[in-house]
DNA sequence: AGCTTACTTGACTATTATAGTCAGGTGAGT
DNA sequence: ACTCACCTGACTATAATAGTCAAGTAAGCT
């Protein structure tokens, strides 16, 4: 698992996004200015997640981006897995990106690698949307 | 973290020449068929790891490479930080390649990041090429 | 010594991924 | 009907990946 710019925006935008009221939209431009991304790259992310079902929007004076579906169901693992692909540090031992490598064979490396798929996993399917915007004291999870 | 055809093919390598016999050479051109790699690649890999001192050669007639270090002292980690760099998903998290990326500021997503980043240096800092080669009976950590 | 074997060096190439940009089109609201 | 802001698809530049290639150097055998 590598993530890369473009995966490191759809999850701020989506961050960002979540923190506003219900209802309102927000404009590609504000989300870039505020954010620091660019504006065309990152309409080019809002509309990948809009056809993904992520987001609604709508056009002219008041138009925008906003969030359709609730931030507790939207996982940081199925983003990462829209936009950079496989979890998995390696496509050998990736359940959704599987294709055969080298290290195939060697059982106990394969083993290795499998182990550290099923942290990430577990990890990014686990902590949604929300945990992420909860202020800290909320996160669940955290130390008592 | 990402493992390359590079990476991974440096893993086997070592995997390959940790179980000859101590002070055995072999060549580049059996291990690359016994593995089923490109031999002029993999001849570019065993050098790298010849001049980061894991390997040592000999010209001529029973030539080829061995290893120098014990397979007790080499850890995954530092074989696949040298070919495919940092272990962190994000250069943001990653203690030996850091660099700011887009989602620096956001803090508990780089926690979850960090988190990651964490157990994957920890689990391959541990694992060693010894740890690789045992046989499925000894491998240490594993349930008793 | 000379030949063969096999490591060694450095440059070179093809393909793919990444990180964007750009021009023009569509629909909502005033 | 005009403006705003989404929308579409194609396009570009740079870098990384996965190799290949040609020429050289050193070791050992005859």
């Amino acid at each position: 698992m590598k993530l890369t710019a473009r995966g490191e925006y759809a999850l701020l935008a989506l961050v960002y996004l979540a923190r506003q009221k219900k209802n309102e939209y927000s404009r590609v431009e504000t989300i870039a200015k505020e954010q620091g991304m660019p504006p065309q790259f990152l309409e080019q992310i809002l509309l990948t997640l809009k056809r993904s079902g992520y987001l609604g929007s709508l056009k002219g004076h008041h138009g925008g981006y906003r969030l359709v579906r609730a931030s507790e169901q939207i996982t940081l693992a199925e983003v990462i897995r829209l936009f950079d692909g496989a979890l998995a540090p390696t496509a050998s031992v990736s359940r959704y990106f599987y294709e055969p490598t080298p290290i195939r064979k060697e059982a106990s490396l394969v083993r290795v690698f499998r182990d550290i798929r099923d942290f990430i996993a577990d990890k990014l399917e686990k902590t949604t949307l929300a945990d992420v915007i909860a202020p800290e004291a909320e996160r669940s999870g955290a130390a008592v």
